[in-house]
DNA sequence: AATGAATGAGAATTCATTCAT
DNA sequence: AATGAATGAATTCTCATTCAT
């Protein structure tokens, strides 16, 4: 079908990076949805902050929200697995399973920009069902599996006491979210900036508390 | 069928309701903007909810930030300053307290509507810094030091242990409005619905746990 | 038609100045859409200068625009009429006749706030042409044919030197109108103001000395 | 008729005019604002005199104001200093001086469409106090300069009586002001149109009589 | 592959006009 | 006669999307 000389088209002076242009796209996009909202970004100014003018953000996106859902697929990644893959083979004590579960979320989820696709989906899940039906399969869920796996882990095997393993972990999720949250929104205007690493080990030292056995 | 002259009672254009009216507007403002967030909400729509034309919007509020701010600032409620009482004339014991507030903050703030404006001024905190500080120093800050003025209650009564006081309130403040997010957004496409009233009680039994003295 | 008992009905407590209120709306548009033009004046304005609410000025008007032309209307007076008396009868000198007519120009005409029609219709003349038409007929062409005549009146008496007295009355008049739109227009903003005796004084010169015969 | 063919080339919705759209837009907008007000312009007919959709005029300028200080300062050109330069240099008689400013402030101003401008300042002059001010200063404080020492030059060497130049100026700037409000406003409905050069040439007479030394 | 001028539907805002009181 | 709350059409302005280059 195609003829022989296209090969002979000269080649344009642009040509580079092909591949990295979606990529400063999604980037640029996650940072001002995160930022300003949805319906509050404008594509001028994702286009703007990727160095890339408007229109070529049509080249790899049919549209905003084609390029929302670009944003929110690909930052919430496979990192779940990884942590799943922890929890099936660790062999130290359920309290430091536990505190590394909560390290890896906060280290590879919540402190990263990426991070910020959480505070997106509670913004905008009433806009688009389907994405955030999506990202409570993908992401909440799984999380909540694993956590509440590490905890039924430590009750069986006599470290922790006994409690229900599916609420306590989404209770416990609550503080980690919040965190992440606040980064992204009132830890702007707060004077005193929260220090993340004493709230994590208050946080932590709270949830081992709560499962010392009686 | 029914007599011809009650047919022709014409129904007034609109009812002359000037009192009623910026609290219609705002109770409809509300809805929306939690639903769909400031920049996706039509002035349109808040119209069409309350009732009335668009142009009426306008004879009560100057435009949609001012809108906004009304909607904001009518929700915040001095609530906080009733459960400020309660710390300082409470007669009973701390665990009791610390129950208490808790469940008048779900009662009386997260699980009502006017909760959606935690999860709004999340959202908007970038787009309206002025007000997200005013939110910041009239809701969370008030609400963190009657919690942690709680806690201290109870360490120097000797029924709880020592914790910094002001970041335990932080972190098990998570857990609340965490709960309170979540109906405003993945509870509406999460199939089995949390239960707040289990999900309350086992954050309140990892609080006190985690309060217990050694 | 009419009921005996009509006369019964208790008189309410406005009831006052019924022929004054058109006065006092005519009075406050006629100040506003000198001031902001006729597009540029809100009703809401002029009822608020009136002193009276929006919805009393369509008791006493049709629309926007019969307001506009009442005021085009009360406003051009009968005025020009008492002039043309005094060239048909007056019996001192051409230019003591001359020099009358413009002081009354300038006093009845130009310089009251009615000289802001004048601006007014040079303004929307190409919006109300029909308007501009009559304002043209009624006011500018009789002043016209005012001043010539005392122009001819002077000639034929050999007071002046013979010029084509349709022409000289116009441009003559340039600077009388020049004068009426100046304290409308710039005069508001010119920092040394503008001597209105000087300027006409100066005029009278002008045209006397040019119509001194040779 | 036609060949299919060419019917089927495709009309592009617009072209690319980058350069020429700026003028053409203030040409546009200057014809709609010298005709029907500043108010009283749609932008919508803006665009459509230009050729192009409403959007496009905002590629281009702010705002409507901008737009409408745009048309000002574009039009009001830097032909006065060209003006300054023969009342410099000129080496003829004072009275040909004068005739010849005349001439070219009828020649290239006001007959020019860009006499509009002065139509539209004196109406507009309220609501835009700032850009008044500027064509006061840029525009006609300048001419009544120029105007002005010309007369003292021709007083200054005998050919003119002694008159106080600058208000002889302003007075007889008033016809020519006039005449080019005259086109922009009644002379579209006045049914003997005015014939210009009799009018200048009436003026030019009356001005030169006015300065005959005695 | 990239650009950015141009578009036009849609949202915010204004204001002349209506009408129940 | 007077009011002023309510209306909605008209206008300004925005921004996602298109497309010739």
């Amino acid at each position: 079908m195609s003829t022989p000389h296209e090969a002979t088209i000269a080649k344009p002076r642009w040509e580079r990076r092909k591949e990295a242009r979606p990529a400063e796209l999604v980037s640029a996009a996650l940072e001002l949805f995160v930022e300003k909202g949805y319906a509050g970004t404008r594509l001028d100014d994702v286009a703007a902050r990727a160095g890339v003018s408007k229109g070529t953000l049509y080249l790899y996106f049919e549209n905003k929200e084609e390029l929302f859902k670009a944003v929110v697929r690909e930052n919430i990644v496979a990192r779940i697995s990884q942590s799943a893959e922890e929890v099936l083979h660790f062999e130290g004590s359920s309290a430091e399973l536990v505190r590394r579960l909560m390290a890896t979320w906060w280290d590879e989820y919540g402190s990263s920009t990426a991070g910020g696709i959480g505070k997106l989906m509670m913004a905008e899940s009433g806009n688009f069902p389907e994405i955030a039906r999506f990202f409570l399969d993908e992401v909440i869920e799984p999380w909540h599996r694993i956590l509440a796996a590490a905890i039924k882990r430590g009750t069986e095997r006599g470290e922790f006491r006994t409690v229900k393993p599916d609420m306590f972990a989404r209770v416990v999720t609550g503080p980690l979210v919040m965190l992440s949250l606040w980064k992204h929104s009132f830890g702007a205007c707060s004077q005193q900036p929260l220090d993340a690493n004493e709230y994590l080990a208050m946080h932590l030292d709270i949830v081992l508390s709560a499962l010392r056995p009686a």
